[in-house]
DNA sequence: CGCAGTGATGCAAGCGCTTACATCACGATG
DNA sequence: CATCGTGATGTAAGCGCTTGCATCACTGCG
C-alpha cells in the first residue's frame, strides 16, 4: 500500500546529517543563525533528498503563509488581467506568492472562495470592488485576514482600496462626449447587481448629463454581461429604437468592441451615425476599427501598488492605506462631433 | 499584543457545544456518524462563533486539501482564460478549488510557482504543455502529486495530456494556405524556447511546406513574444524585406491581430497584396478586420477535460489517461488566393 | 433478567514543523 | 587557573486537526 521510498521530513534531513530537527530548521528559515560548516552540509542532505518542508505543518507552527490570496471576478477576459500580472511580479518581489481564484460574478461563489484562500492560510486578500454582503466583512474581520479592495476607491468603505474613482472617470468621458453636442445618450454598462464599478460608471454619466442640463431620465440604459457578443447585442438594442442614441458609452472596452462589431455589420457609421466609447484602455481599443475612444486606467500601477499597500498590512506597517490612482481620457476615431 | 477575541478552534466549539473535539470534527466531515440532535447543536456553534477550521492543522492531519494547483504562462493575454474558467468550473463542481500561478513563461519562475503550489498542499496539477527541465519531472514524482498537462497532446510524453496536436493542427492550416498558391510563407511564432506548442506549429508549416513540394528553408520565420506590438512590429519586419511573403501565419491570434493592424497602418490590404492567419479563434479573430482566418480550438472542451481527469487521477481512479481533442480551421476573410 | 450487537461518542496519538529555552564548548578575562 | 560571556546546537512543547480504537448506553433477543 505505501510506497517505501516516502516524501522526506525535517526529521529525515535532521537525521540524516546528524543534527537535530531545530538546527535544519533554522538552516531554512535563518541561516546566519547556524555556522557554515553545519549549515553547508545540512544544505547538502536536503538537496539529496529533495527534501521540500511539508506547507501544513509550516504553516501551523509559523502562523505565516507569505501567500496573497486574490480573487477576481473573471479571468474569462483581460480586464484584469494586467493589473493582476503587476501585482504578482509586485508580491513575488516582496517574497509573497499570489494565488488566484475567480468569482464568476457570483456573491456566493465569491464568498466560497474567500472562505477557501483564507482557511488555506492566506496572509492577506485582494478583493475588487466594495459591493458584498458585510457578513463577509464581519468574517474578514473575525478571522483578521487584512484585504484590500482594488479597482475602485472609495474613502469611506469597509475595506482600504487602490484604484480609481470610476464615477468621476466615467464622468469625465461622457462630459467630453457631451461638449461635442451629444444629446441622446445610450449606454450599454455591465451588469450593475453587486457590482459598484459599473454603478458608479452609470451614474458618472448621470452627473454629466445633469451638468450638461439633460434629463438623465431620457439615458438608454441597457445592462449586459462583458461580453463581445453581448455588448454586439445590446448595440443592436440601442440602435433599433426610433430616435436612436447619437452616442452610445458601453462601461467596458470589450463590450464597445462588440457595439463597433455590429455597426459594421449594420452599416452604421462610427463616429458618422453614431460615437461609440468604452472603459479601461486595453489592447483591443487601439486595435480596433475605427480605435476606440476610452477611458485610461492604470492597471499595471494599481497592481504594483495594491501590492505594496496590501504586504504592508500583512506585515503590520499600516493598517491599510488607500490610494487614488489618476484616469485619463483616451480619446480616438471612434468618438466625433453630434450631427443633429 | 494578542487580542482577547482569537480565532475560534475546534476546541472552543467542542467545549462550547459539551461534546468532544472528535465529534465536531467527525460533524463536519462525516455528517452522518454523528446523530441529528448532536449535529444540529454542534453546527449552532459552530455558525455562532463563526469557525473555520483550521486549514494547515486540516492538511496535516488528513493530507488532503481539495485543491487542485494550475500554472499558466500568463494571464496577461486571454490564451488560457476560457479553457481555464471551464477547469476551474469543472473543479468546483467536482469539489475541488483551483489555485492559479503565473510563469511568465520563465522556467524557473515556474519551477517556483510548481514548489509553491505543492508544498501548500495541492492535491493535483495542471501544467501546460510538456517542455520543461527533468528535474521538476523527478521532483512531482518524488512528492507524488499527480500532474497533467494541457494545451498540447502528445502520447509519449512524461506527463499524461489533455489537448491538441498543436503540429497537425497548424499543418492543416498552412495547407489550406498553400492550397490557395501561396509560396512565399512567413511566419511569426511564439518565442519557442521552452515552449514546445510554439515549436510543433512552426513544425506543422515545415511538414506542409515539404508535402507542397516547397523547401523549407524558404520559411520566413520571426520569433515574438505574445503581444500585440510585438506582432505588429514583426509583421513589419517581415513586409520590409524584398519580395515578401504572400502570407504570414502568425503562432497565435494576439500576434496576428498585431500584424493585421500594423498591415492598415502601412496600406497593406490583407488579404489582397498578403493572407494573415492567427491560431487560438479568441474572440477577437472574429472583430478584427478582416476577420482572421485561425484555427478553432476546444478551449472549454479541453479545461472541463482536463479537470475530470485531474481529478480521477488524484481520487485514484486513473492513472492519467490523455485524450487528444480534435481542432478546427476556420476560414475568414483574412486568407486569400495568392495574386502572384 | 442477562448478554451480544449496534451505533454514538470520547480518548489520545500523531501529522511535520517552529521556537523559547536549556545546554554546551570555547576563548577571553581578571 | 577559575569565571564568565558568547554563539552554536539540542530539547521538547506545542500548533489544530483527524482518526483508529476504546467506551458506553441502548436495544432486542433468548
Amino acid at each position: 500500500m505505501t510506497d517505501a521510498k516516502s516524501v522526506p521530513t525535517l526529521e529525515d534531513v535532521a537525521k540524516a546529517a546528524g543534527v537535530s530537527t531545530a538546527t535544519v530548521s533554522r538552516c531554512l528559515n535563518a541561516p546566519d543563525r547556524v555556522v557554515e560548516r553545519t549549515r553547508t552540509r545540512v544544505m547538502d542532505v536536503i538537496a539529496q533528498l529533495g527534501y521540500t518542508p511539508n506547507f501544513g505543518a509550516r504553516v501551523m507552527a509559523a502562523k505565516r503563509t507569505f501567500t496573497i490570496g486574490a480573487i477576481i471576478p473573471t479571468m474569462d477576459n483581460a480586464i484584469f488581467a494586467r493589473g493582476v500580472q503587476a501585482f504578482q511580479e509586485t508580491l513575488h518581489d516582496r517574497g509573497y506568492t499570489l494565488l488566484v481564484a475567480s468569482s464568476g460574478y457570483s456573491p456566493t461563489l465569491e464568498e466560497e472562495q474567500i472562505r477557501a484562500l483564507v482557511s488555506r492560510g492566506a496572509d492577506g486578500l485582494l478583493l475588487i470592488g466594495h459591493d458584498r454582503p458585510s457578513t463577509i466583512y464581519e468574517y474578514l474581520d473575525a478571522q483578521k485576514v487584512p484585504t484590500l479592495a482594488a479597482w475602485t476607491y472609495a474613502a469611506d468603505a469597509p475595506l482600504p482600496s487602490i484604484g480609481f474613482d470610476n464615477r468621476a472617470a466615467m464622468r469625465a468621458l461622457a462630459e467630453k462626449v457631451l461638449s461635442l453636442g451629444h444629446k441622446r445618450i445610450g449606454m450599454i454598462s455591465a451588469v450593475t447587481e453587486g457590482n459598484d464599478r459599473a454603478r458608479q460608471r452609470v451614474e458618472g454619466i448621470r452627473n454629466a448629463m445633469v451638468a450638461h442640463g439633460l434629463d438623465t431620465a431620457s439615458l438608454r440604459l441597457v445592462e449586459t454581461r462583458y461580453d463581445i457578443d453581448c455588448g454586439s447585442d445590446a448595440f443592436a438594442q440601442l440602435m433599433a429604437t426610433d430616435n436612436p442614441p447619437s452616442a452610445v458609452l458601453c462601461g467596458n472596452d470589450v463590450i464597445a468592441v462588440g457595439a463597433l462589431h455590429r455597426a459594421r455589420d449594420l452599416g452604421i457609421d462610427v463616429p458618422g451615425d453614431v460615437s461609440v466609447t468604452g472603459f479601461d484602455d486595453m489592447d483591443i481599443a487601439r486595435i480596433a476599427l475605427p480605435a476606440l475612444t476610452t477611458v485610461q486606467v492604470p492597471h499595471q500601477e494599481m497592481g504594483r501598488n495594491a501590492a505594496d499597500a496590501l504586504v504592508d498590512m500583512v506585515e503590520g506597517k499600516t493598517a491599510g492605506a488607500s490610494r487614488e490612482l489618476p484616469t485619463s481620457l483616451c480619446v480616438r476615431a471612434s468618438l466625433g462631433v453630434a450631427k443633429t
